[in-house]
DNA sequence: CGTTACGTTTACGTTAACGTAAGGTTCTGC
DNA sequence: GCAGAACCTTACGTTAACGTAAACGTAACG
């Protein structure tokens, strides 16, 4: 019935996601991910998957991975007491105003790009008559 | 007349910016900064402070020096011909859009973190009552 | 005139995030 | 039963962006 099998291979991520066999099995070193083993083999869920966007995205955005470990770990609801909940919220909280700032800035920046190259445009244009 | 001096030590470029010596050598190495030289000392002019601004703003965004270097020389109307500039202009035209994807995908992912926070502040308030 | 502050160059060291090569296992088709 | 495909581990190599140390110049201060 589903066209996408619930358990992938390395080389079905690998694919999918447009990464190497490496960087999946480096995420896996550093902890930020933990695909099923059957042998040796690895064997990614739809968790798997759910993570390793979470992990690229947390990378176009500059994030370190240790940063983005960090991430995820808010999104392990579980394996959590109270005190360690509290604390990752704390540390989540911290992290969106972070994004939100940054957010704010590229929004400047753009700005502030698209400004410049309407000059441009225009000593392009002033140039044309020469 | 000026409260700040026009030319800047390297030393006041370090204490007004946070970064060190090493770096600001560092960008000037990969053609990011030109400061004037008298002697061997360095003199950072205002055009060098906007500059620094823009480069650590990059970086911010997980931007290359490379990748800044080139979008200094968006900054950099002059020393170009018509072909340059029109070239420049492409670049930047794209990075905009790269810019306003990235944008786009932060407040995703802000919205989402938030709703985890949320989810998180609910769990917190039901394991209140064990 | 020595030393302290501030600057310089040159060059090797370091961390993050993988790349890449070597050598070994396991399954599958012929 | 063996070649090829897909997987594995181990380990050294690489790039970016500086850090850090050594060795030196120079200008002012006491």
């Amino acid at each position: 019935m589903s066209t996408v099998s619930e358990q992938m291979t390395i080389s079905q991520m690998c694919q999918q996601f447009q990464v190497t066999p490496r960087a999946l099995r480096f995420y896996e070193d550093k902890e930020l991910l933990a695909p099923l083993r059957i042998g040796a083999k690895r064997l990614y869920s739809h968790r798997d998957r759910a993570r390793l966007k979470l992990i690229l995205r947390g990378k176009r955005f500059g994030f370190s991975l240790e940063d983005i470990r960090q991430l995820l770990a808010m999104y392990d609801t579980h394996g959590s007491n109270r005190a360690q909940l509290a604390r990752t919220l704390e540390l989540a909280a911290l992290r969106v105003q972070q994004m939100r700032a940054q957010r704010d800035e590229l929004s400047v920046a753009i700005a502030e790009l698209e400004t410049e190259i309407a000059k441009g445009h225009a000593a392009l244009m002033a140039a044309k008559g020469e």
